[in-house]
DNA sequence: GTATTAACTTAACACCGTTAACCTTCTTTT
DNA sequence: AAAAGAAGGTTAACGGTGTTAAGTTAATAC
């Protein structure tokens, strides 16, 4: 009885394992011990199956990040900590990590902006922590939201640099991670120096 | 008569046109006046094509860069004026930089290392100019190398959110990429605060 | 003038996403 | 109990993909 769930289920194990470019229809059906047919009656099409896979990274991702929070700590060490986790989940989980952030656009044309909206939930959760740290802490920011987004851009070329093998050889990975984190997370702290 | 360079430029024309997901051996050989099957005289087999199209979009990256270099500026105006036009070309032409940064390992697993040399031929420029201003400079910097690499992780960072369409709607992007760049930017002036 | 080589061809293989048409089986409605 | 419908499944097929094998044609080299 593989319904909805079933077929998730075995397309996220194909997904981790193979990656998305192995991620066909005909190999989760028969994984799924079901006709590749079968599938169009619980997904549309595939960019529907993949989207809820990404739905479903995208909570595992938030998960992984709020697991790191922890109320006692000041905004800065919040903000490292996160930082560090985000790109520790896109290294351990490359493959979910990908299809959340580097989907090609034009291979899903019709992708649903508001199935996006997850994703703000993260933003917003840094957005929280820098809004925090600017009005009782020493980060100097004047637009969250920016800043949330230019925070995440910044990791997020971090761990894709990493994940799509762009990094030299001669640059030793875990350091380049806490040091780009780090220095990272330094140019939130910095005073602006006068244009 | 489509030799290599003739099937190098309808390729081009293609990618820049549909996106590498349309680029199809098939598309290129109709484009080129011939049969699917000869492109595979000429190359190896697709991947092969696409490396020679990375390389040369490669190298217009890099010319990109270097035009925007002026002798007469300090480093920090070199840096800012670099990450401005590498931003810029990834936004002006986002199908060429998505070959270069952002196709998936997988779909190409015997992607040659040596081949990425081009690259790194980016990032010692970076180098060069960080070196310099850490030098005679104010930039704080203890391995120009790997803090070229950080900084071009972030700038792809910045860049790639955009291409790939994941930057909020309610963020716009010249914004975005303005105060971005700036807060890399600013990152790597910043004296750092003894831990 | 034979041999080699470069450039090309068609036919085919094994995959892909997706659609159409059809078949069960179980549940609900009359 | 009979009819209707929904839910889950099937096979066959269309048009696409990268790629290989085998064969052709034309020029060039000895």
């Amino acid at each position: 009885m593989p319904l909805r769930e079933d077929i998730l289920e075995v397309s996220r194990t194909i997904l981790v394992k193979d990656g998305f470019g192995k991620m066909s229809m005909r190999k989760i059906a028969k994984h799924a011990g079901v006709s590749a047919t079968s599938i169009y009656l619980h997904f549309q099409n595939k960019d529907e199956l993949l989207l809820a896979l990404i739905e479903s990274s995208i909570a595992k991702l938030a998960l992984a990040l709020e697991k790191n929070l922890s109320d006692s700590d000041d905004s800065i060490t919040k903000l490292e900590k996160i930082a560090q986790a985000f790109v520790e989940f896109a290294l351990n989980n490359p493959q979910e990590y990908e299809i959340i952030y580097m989907v090609r656009p034009e291979e899903m044309p019709k992708f649903p902006k508001e199935k996006f909206q997850q994703v703000r939930k993260i933003y917003e959760l840094l957005a929280d922590i820098i809004r925090e740290g600017s009005s009782k802490g020493p980060l100097s920011v004047d637009k969250p939201l920016m800043s949330a987004y230019t925070l995440w851009a910044q990791l997020h070329g971090v761990a894709s640099v990493i994940i799509s093998k762009r990094l030299d050889t001669r640059i030793p990975t875990g350091e380049f991670v806490s040091q780009a984190v780090e220095h990272i997370i330094q140019g939130f702290i910095s005073q602006k120096t006068p244009a």
